[in-house]
DNA sequence: GACCTGCTGCGGTTTG
């Protein structure tokens, strides 16, 4: 059937893999992507064949003898650009079509060679893309010109971001006229809502998703270890060392501290009783090529086993072949997360994924419960929508007048206009943010044109400029002179001062700070280091499963009898509340000289009721875990004032404008909003960190159960 | 107590 749809040299390739058959995402995409000319969405599980699914019909459709490059694919990573530009070279040994990869690490001739001769396929970053917009705009339309494919790859990680926003402007510029149109083929194993995602390509209704359900079965067990805040319960780590020692395992602790700190010790039990030692750390601090020596060892290494402690890291889609069990230690933020990890695991396609979910705290535990009831829902939370990213606009409009060195005013206007991403915002929007930055200047205007500005030139031709989230300021760790890994300064980054990194133990003897740098030596116990974040934010309906479970009876054959009993418990203290309202209902219990309010509301929920709080008048304390206020009250009065706590709705707009000049740190989650006019950097405020409407909703509709 | 992601272009010198 669709077997016969594909070209000669396509099929001759399938034959030569001796492949069985084709898997169910291949043949719909096949035939979908071969006789229509929608966009589409292919939604997949991990190692389903995804990449294959989209590739297979491309290039069997393709006529690669016209002059420009045909096919153009963006990754999220340079890593996954790396891994993807193998597999596809491979297919396109078939038909003679060059493949080339595109970003900041990749080899500069091979770039060169493009430009001269633009043709094949280009594997590249939203970055890289930019700074062609950027520096080079006439060379994008030279190898771009004559597009007839983008492919997005892991789409998820960028629908409903701001890296995802300037990617959809970023496409929108590329589609500028004359050139012809390109189809978009999107690939993803986790897609929390179709809607979010068809809008992604900038044309809702031209786009399908092709969605292959088929999960693999998983095998998960729940333990739980009661641990402080400080260090990982020695119970846990000698369970964990014997549950990982026969094995290939990635373990997530979900920090990198928590990264070092579980390698090291596992790899002194295995020292101590001589297992293997392949213990390694994998995280953003991690030096590049310890990283890249890690990941080779996974995927190359034939029988040894390993274990590697990560973070989000390794959760897309580069090729580390497959593990016999992933490790979660306390809760997974989201059910996407959740499930972008267990596609790590299982090694042949008929085989399990095996999970281990590990617990040191009580909420935590009920989080990760929940988040695992609601996987086994088959529910995803939905990305955050956007549709008015002001800050994002700021670097476009940056980013434009960079390329076209200087634009008629009008035109500008008009670009962004007709730029999809930012369809929601109106011509005046985008006058008074161009207006803003001609006053700042980082434009300048010449009568009817503009151009980039004093401080803008300083913007632009930094080497940051293309990207649009922020990084803090890190120094280098260096052993005789080796890069061992990037870490944040500290407190902690002393002369004599020992630390965890790489999966080793470190002693520091000299810090440089001129040149930001820190030698080291070998050392034998040390402190995991502090690294500096914001915590992820939680979905509310992952903070409603989570109640909804204190109440129900469910048993769960997944929990071991540590887990069953902290549920228990957790049960038994709940109790008394007698929750029925899962919506309506919530928590209140009665302290002494306080109340403990448990909302079980999202993050942005609970920043907003912190903040309304706080302008009452109350003194608050938020504990994230668990979900909830403990105020400094008396029920009566809580109860009394509640209802008012909207009125500072009236003048919220100052409020929030008074809090940006208190703590402007509270909008660094944006890069580019503090070039904002203050109005817009207020409106970026309300939507992004806070969520007004939600949280009048939830004032009203709140009834405070108290415990009897 | 808290994740992650990427990244000029040019001129000059050295090397194969």
């Amino acid at each position: 059937m669709s077997f016969e749809l594909l070209s000669e040299p396509i099929r001759r390739y399938i034959r030569d893999q001796r492949w069985e058959e084709l898997r169910p995402i291949q043949h719909a995409a096949i035939s979908k992507i071969l006789s229509t000319n929608d966009n589409y969405i292919l939604a997949s599980r991990t190692a389903s064949g995804k990449t294959e699914a989209a590739f297979l019909p491309i290039l069997s459709q393709t006529d690669f003898d016209h002059a420009g490059v045909q096919v153009l694919y963006i990754s999220p990573l340079k890593a996954l650009i790396n891994d993807q530009f193998v597999r596809v070279e491979e297919l396109c040994k078939y038909l003679d079509v060059p493949v080339t990869k595109w970003h900041g690490e990749a080899n500069q001739s091979a770039k060169t060679r493009l430009i001269k001769r633009p043709q094949g396929i280009v594997l590249i970053t939203p970055e890289s893309l930019e700074a062609m917009l950027v520096n080079k705009p006439f060379n994008v339309k030279h190898l771009f010109g004559n597009l007839k494919f983008v492919v997005i790859d892991e789409i998820h990680s960028f629908i409903g971001t701001d890296r995802g926003t300037q990617l959809k402007s970023i496409i929108s510029r590329l589609r500028n006229p004359p050139s012809p149109p390109f189809r978009i083929i999107g690939l993803s194993a986790t897609i929390g809502d179709y809607v979010e995602a068809k809008r992604f390509t900038g044309n809702e209704t031209g786009t399908k998703v092709l969605l292959d359900r088929s999960a693999k079965e998983v095998e998960a067990q729940f333990r739980y270890f009661e641990g402080s805040d400080s260090e990982l319960p020695l119970d846990l780590v000698k369970d964990l060392y014997l549950e990982t020692e026969n094995n290939k395992a990635l373990i997530f602790p979900n920090s990198r501290g928590r990264v070092e700190e579980v390698s090291v010790k596992l790899k002194k039990i295995s020292d101590r009783v001589q297992g293997h030692s392949n213990y390694f750390s994998h995280h953003s601090s991690v030096d590049k090529d310890v990283r890249e020596y890690v990941e080779f060892f996974a995927k190359n290494n034939r029988g040894q086993n390993f274990a590697i402690a990560c973070t989000s890291t390794l959760e897309l889609g580069i090729d580390i072949g497959t593990v016999d069990e992933v490790v979660q230690i306390d809760a997974t933020n989201s059910i996407s997360s959740l499930i972008q990890r267990l596609g790590r695991s299982g090694r042949r396609n008929s085989e399990k994924s095996r999970l281990i979910l590990y617990a040191t705290k009580p909420w935590s535990f009920l989080q990760s419960l929940a988040c695992w009831a609601l996987y086994q829902d088959g529910f995803i939370e939905p990305p955050e929508t956007n549709s008015r990213p002001l800050d994002i606009l700021v670097h476009q409009a940056l980013s434009i007048t960079k390329g076209s060195s200087g634009i008629e005013i009008e035109l500008l206007v008009n670009q962004l206009k007709q730029n999809c991403a930012f369809e929601d915002l109106s011509i005046s929007d985008i006058e008074e943010i161009i207006d803003h930055l001609t006053e700042c200047d980082l434009f300048e205007k010449l009568r009817k044109e503009i151009i980039i500005g004093i401080e803008g030139e300083k913007v632009v031709n930094s080497r940051n400029f293309y990207s649009v989230f922020t990084t803090e300021d890190t120094f280098k760790v260096l052993s005789s002179g080796s890069p061992i890994g990037d870490i944040p300064f500290s407190p902690q980054i002393v002369e004599g001062e020992n630390l965890l990194l790489a999966a080793r133990i470190w002693k520091i003897i000299h810090v440089d700070f001129d040149a930001k740098r820190i030698h080291v030596i070998k050392a034998l116990d040390g402190k995991k280091p502090s690294f500096s974040g914001t915590a992820a934010s939680v979905h509310g309906s992952v903070r409603q499963k989570m109640l909804e479970l204190l109440y129900s009876k469910e048993v769960f054959n997944v929990l071991n009898k540590a887990s069953v009993m902290e549920l228990g418990k957790l049960r038994k203290e709940f109790t008394p509340f007698n929750i029925q309202d899962f919506q309506t209902e919530r928590p209140m219990r009665i302290k002494d000289g306080s109340v403990e309010l448990f909302t079980f509301a999202g993050t942005k929920i609970n920043n907003t009721i912190y903040l309304l709080l706080d302008l009452a008048g109350f003194e608050c304390k938020l504990n994230t875990p668990s979900s909830s206020f403990e105020i400094e009250t008396s029920a009566t009065h809580l109860r009394a004032k509640w209802p008012a706590l909207q009125s500072a709705l009236q003048d919220i707009d100052e409020h929030l404008s008074d809090l940006i000049d208190k703590r402007p740190q509270i909008l660094s989650f944006s890069k580019w909003g503090s070039l904002l006019p203050r109005k817009f950097q207020v409106e970026l405020l309300k939507r992004k960190y806070y969520d007004f409407n939600e949280a009048i909703k939830f004032i009203d509709s709140c009834k405070f159960v108290e415990n009897c």
